[in-house]
DNA sequence: ATATGAACAGACTGTTCATTT
DNA sequence: AAATGAACAGTCTGTTCATAT
C-alpha cells in the first residue's frame, strides 16, 4: 500500500458516516448534501460515487438499507432507500472515521510541506 | 475538468521544477531527492512516475534533455540525461507552479474543512 | 548494480445507459 | 422528472519487462 493523499472516496465515506449519526437519508439527499458542502471548492461528486460509497458501507456491515416507498401527491411510489447504523455500525464507523482522520492530517501535511517547499 | 485534491504528478512536476532551478541533475538523482523528501510521509515515488513528469516537462517545452557519459572508475560509459530549462522553461516552469499553487490551497482548505466537519 | 524507458496491469473516478415510478 | 444501479470508458499510478553500460 503506497500512500499520497486521501482519496475522495474514503472522504465522502466519511461524511456519510457523519450525515447517518444524525438523520436516517436516503442517496440522493446525501449527494445534494454534499454537493452543496463542496460547492466553494469546485467539486461537485458524481451520483455514482455516492452510490458506491453507501455500497461500500453496506457490505462492510455498517449500515443497512430499508427500503421504502414515497407517497408524494402527484407523482405515484417512488422506493427509495434509507440507510442507518447496524448493531455494530456504529462503531464501525468511529473506527473508520479515525483512521481516515490520521491519513487526512498526513495528506495535510504533506501539502503544508509542499507549499513549503516550492514557494 | 472535474477537481479534487492536488493529483501527484502535479506535486512530482512542482518538486522537479524547483530542483532545477537549483541545480542540473538526472533522473535517478530526483528519484533519490525525493524519496528523502516524503521519507517521513511514507510516501515512496517510483522511478516511472519521475521518468513520466521528466517527459512531460520536457514535452511542454519547459526543460530539455543533455545526454553525457558517465566515466566512473571502474564500470565503463553510462549514459545519462542532464535537465535544463529550455529559454522560455523558467517563465513556464514558474507560471506553471503558480497555478498548482493554487489548487494545493483549494485542496488544504478541503481537507481542513473535512476535519471540521466530522471531527 | 545503475540508468532510462516502455509496456502492461490495476485502481480510481466519471460518463453513459438501463430501469422503475 | 426523481431515484437507484450497473456497465463502460478514461485517467492515474504501480509493476514488470527490456535495454544498455
Amino acid at each position: 500500500m503506497n500512500h499520497f493523499l486521501t482519496k475522495q472516496r474514503a472522504i465522502l465515506k466519511v461524511y456519510l458516516i457523519s450525515l447517518i449519526e444524525r438523520k436516517k437519508m436516503y442517496g440522493l439527499q446525501y449527494l445534494n448534501e454534499l454537493r452543496e458542502t463542496f460547492k466553494p471548492y469546485g467539486y461537485v461528486p458524481k451520483h455514482s460515487e455516492i452510490y458506491k460509497a453507501l455500497h461500500e458501507l453496506t457490505s462492510e456491515g455498517v449500515v443497512y438499507r430499508t427500503r421504502k416507498l414515497r407517497s408524494e401527491d402527484k407523482e405515484g411510489f417512488q422506493e427509495i432507500i434509507y440507510y442507518q447504523f447496524t448493531e455494530k455500525g456504529y462503531e464501525k464507523g468511529q473506527l473508520y472515521k479515525r483512521q481516515v482522520k490520521t491519513d487526512l492530517e498526513r495528506s495535510r501535511d504533506i501539502i503544508e510541506k509542499v507549499l513549503k517547499d516550492n514557494y
